[in-house]
DNA sequence: CAATCACATTCAATTCCATGAATATGATTA
DNA sequence: TAATCATATTCATGGAATTGAATGTGATTG
């Protein structure tokens, strides 16, 4: 059981539940900032982390919910976990929602903290 | 106060959370069915009721939620309230969220029911 | 195999949302 | 102005989402 968001409502739900379903996985800032960070492709969690400044189970908690609803997949490499968009139509939602909303910048001001990671400390 | 969400998050807010605010608003299968019941213009209440098979306070209720995010208008005419979307690139973002998930039909299939207002029974 | 690293999970408390039931409102007609 | 119509609101309750704190896991290195 535990399936995610796409796949359990294609079958035996209402046809505009599975739309709820992803509405409701970004019903929620830190999500939506995740999504935006993976925009460029994957980025390990440390990442994540220093980027957004949330404690590390909290970023671990909302990774969760995105990849329990299958909108985010991890792979590891040695210590760190990288993660990635499975779909990129998820960008988008965001970015219909990002024009209704009528922001200025796609909100990725980030913090550009300094990440252990492989591939951020070793040589540049 | 009780500002709608889009004017209500443009000021002080974080970025990502006039987003997050309006998928919260559909986060709902019933908004989002109303929703779609209006892309083809307004529609009355009694309309919604029959269309949908609810209750009608409970369809007031879900209205009300999408008027005072600012999503819907309403409009008195006689006996009857009308209401319109008041930004059709609400339907950008159901529509991606609609491809997202792979669905078949746009989902309105409706009930087709008889309807008492001005607009259905008197002449036509 | 013990220590350590990056990351995940569980638990509990609070807050938020959904929804049925009952009732209210405000325009309209007689 | 009283009755009636379409629609709105309030209230109460059960269930779900959020999040801090603590702890668990599994790969890696020595």
């Amino acid at each position: 059981m535990e399936l995610n968001v796409i796949d359990a409502v294609k079958s035996s739900a209402q046809p505009m539940d599975a739309q709820a379903q992803v509405f409701k996985i970004l019903t929620h800032p830190v999500r939506i900032a995740i999504l935006n960070l993976l925009r460029d492709g994957e980025h390990c969690v440390c990442h994540l982390e220093a980027f957004l400044g949330f404690r590390q189970a909290y970023i671990s908690q909302q990774l969760a919910v995105l990849r329990e609803a299958g909108l985010i997949q991890d792979r590891r490499d040695g210590w760190n976990i990288y993660y990635r968009v499975v779909n990129p139509q998820i960008y988008a939602v965001l970015d219909a929602a990002h024009q209704l909303t009528g922001e200025s910048a796609a909100g990725t001001a980030q913090l550009e903290a300094a990440c252990p990671c492989p591939h951020c400390s070793p040589k540049e």
